[in-house]
DNA sequence: TACGATATGTGGCATAGCAATATATGGCAA
DNA sequence: TTGCCATATATTGCTATGCCACATATCGTA
């Protein structure tokens, strides 16, 4: 149980607000954002690589982030992803979506006494 | 733009928790289930014939709900799904887990300034 | 030498949403 | 009476996407 992700579901579709959200204080690697997003949830969300470096690629194709190669002596190269302008507005108006959305499933899930 | 889902990615996963909250309180049939939905979120969420009632197949399989038919004069025929005493545990734990994911999300994407 | 952590990448399978389409009934308007 | 809309359930086929398994590559440590 404490092993297994909180809900494989829950966590598509979200993905894109995770990545851009901890995007937007400093450019970071793939690998360091999944270990992100996994410490921070106590292990309970958790990203594959199979899952995550495509969905950076799809970000980068449309233009919400921008990677660039850094190779630094002593380390694998990484490739550090920044948010761009567009990813900014993108991001902003994720949040908003997420609130709403958030907002109405608690509408129909609580509302039974209606 | 009100034509339009909230986003459509979001709804992944919590479609389970939509509908058997939805059946908590009282036996319904799939076309409710989508009007209900469609109302309580403002038009924000919004279910497909052809998501709906695959997944009710899939759900009614797992044996969380049970569907029976019902036959009136006067209107086409429709299945009523129930909750089986499966479905109360599940959805106390769906519940639960939608909780703990969107409090993980919070503290993702709301975290920048650690 | 061997293993684990770091770091990125991919082929192929399974799942699942949705557009389009179909069937069937009843009410209402042209 | 013909046509259209709302109700109600159902399926085919396309596409998107997550993940298992595997691969590549570097560094530290035992």
């Amino acid at each position: 149980m404490a092993t297994k992700s909180i809900d494989a579901e829950w966590k598509k579709g979200s993905a894109e607000l995770l990545i851009l959200s901890l995007l937007e204080a400093m450019p970071r690697h793939g690998y360091e954002i999944s270990k992100l997003i996994e410490h921070r949830s106590e292990g309970g969300i958790r990203f594959h690589a199979a899952s995550l470096y495509p969905l950076l690629y799809r970000l980068e194709k449309r233009g919400w982030i921008q990677g660039r190669w850094v190779e630094k002596s002593g380390q694998r190269r990484r490739r550090y992803y920044q948010l761009t302008p567009s990813g900014v507005k993108v991001l902003a108006a994720q949040r908003e979506g997420w609130q709403a959305f958030v907002e109405a499933i608690s509408r129909i899930t609580g509302a039974e006494n209606a």
